[in-house]
DNA sequence: AAAAAAACTGAGTGAGCGCTCAGTTAAAAG
DNA sequence: CTTTTAACTGAGCGCTCACTCAGTTTTTTT
């Protein structure tokens, strides 16, 4: 029993990089957290920015993944439903992988995103993948006549900023999500629903 | 002309902790940018942690300032234009501090608030300070009857939470706040107003 | 003008950290 | 069993960086 170590300090280096930052973590940490020597890490990742890299890219598939899993089996009635559907998935895809969605909050992966284009493109990727949700369900919506006159990628952007945000003052203890859940829901229907 | 060196380098941190981050910012950049040695830092500031705190309390100050300010020169006529009005004042202050706001969207600054108790005053007190804007806003307006039958304060997270995102997406290089702008006050009207 | 206080300097220090590398151990192939 | 390949190890190297300190320069006080 010596392999396997691979999988033990990427778990590791999730929980620290999203808990602590980049710069934070420590290859020490990481290792004492795995029982990996030092030099394992670095002969599995090649360096720490590579390992960040790694789990950025794992991340994204794993996204995109929940999300065409999500496509195929929710079939709901109306656009307007579909919104309300996605909000409450969103919460809990983030509540489910917490420390992944830290580390997407977390602005040195923006400031990384700016010198490394392959950051860039995870990023964006995870964004436009939720943006994408949500304007398609509103573009049902306004076939369907759930949704009223609205710009649908615009109002999705919108929407999921304001959920989004709800997520971060959660994670940042300042309030709580979960008392936040109706009002949510009730704000994206009333920017959906009048006019 | 050998003082006033205090003043430049917390400038200089600003811009730099902001841009770059708290570990990822070096004494020595700060000494650079400034023409002050690494040693009068220290002799001002007693080390890099204090640095930071000192900035983030003087933000705090400065916040607290422009929104008495605010209160005292502005008085529209119903609660729903001043919510919109606020979202404005809000967006400009961001545009006018932009360093300022960059470290407040840094995830880093939520960190040290767990550690220490100081950080986490001067974060909350910055964040209820723009909600309690928005929460008197709208008690106002349903008073003149502008603003519909909504709970006040968690109205107030939920459009500050929403005004904050795209005010994110923008920094983060994601969406163009500007383009943004106008849905984003036909949103907050929405939320109010309907009901 | 002299003395005291405050501001400032920068070479030096020591701790910490990412990464190397020569070597060991375990698994797979022949 | 032998050889080859892959996984793993950890002492050590080189470098960075926050902070020290003994001394200098400027300002203030008397």
């Amino acid at each position: 029993m010596k392999k396997n170590k691979k999988e033990a300090i990427l778990n590791a280096a999730i929980k620290l990089f999203s808990a602590k930052g980049f710069k934070e973590t420590h290859m020490s940490e990481i290792s004492k957290m795995t029982g990996a020597a030092e030099g394992t890490i670095v002969y599995h990742f090649k360096n720490k920015e590579n390992l960040f890299l790694t789990i950025l890219t794992e991340f994204q598939e794993n996204i995109v993944a929940e999300f065409a899993r999500y496509n195929k089996e929710r079939k709901l009635k109306t656009g307007l439903a579909m919104v309300e559907d996605i909000i409450s998935f969103y919460l809990q895809l983030a509540n489910s992988m917490e420390d992944r969605f830290l580390l997407l909050h977390r602005h040195e992966a923006y400031v990384r995103a700016h010198a490394s284009a392959a950051f860039r493109t995870h990023l964006e990727a995870i964004y436009t993948c939720f943006v994408d949700m949500f304007e398609r369900a509103i573009n049902l919506g306004k076939k369907d006549g759930s949704i009223g006159v609205v710009p649908a990628r615009k109002t999705a952007i919108i929407i999921f900023g304001m959920v989004d945000a709800v997520l971060r003052f959660n994670t940042y203890g300042l309030y709580n999500a979960g008392t936040l859940f109706n009002e949510l829901n009730l704000a994206s229907r009333r920017i959906l629903t009048a006019g």
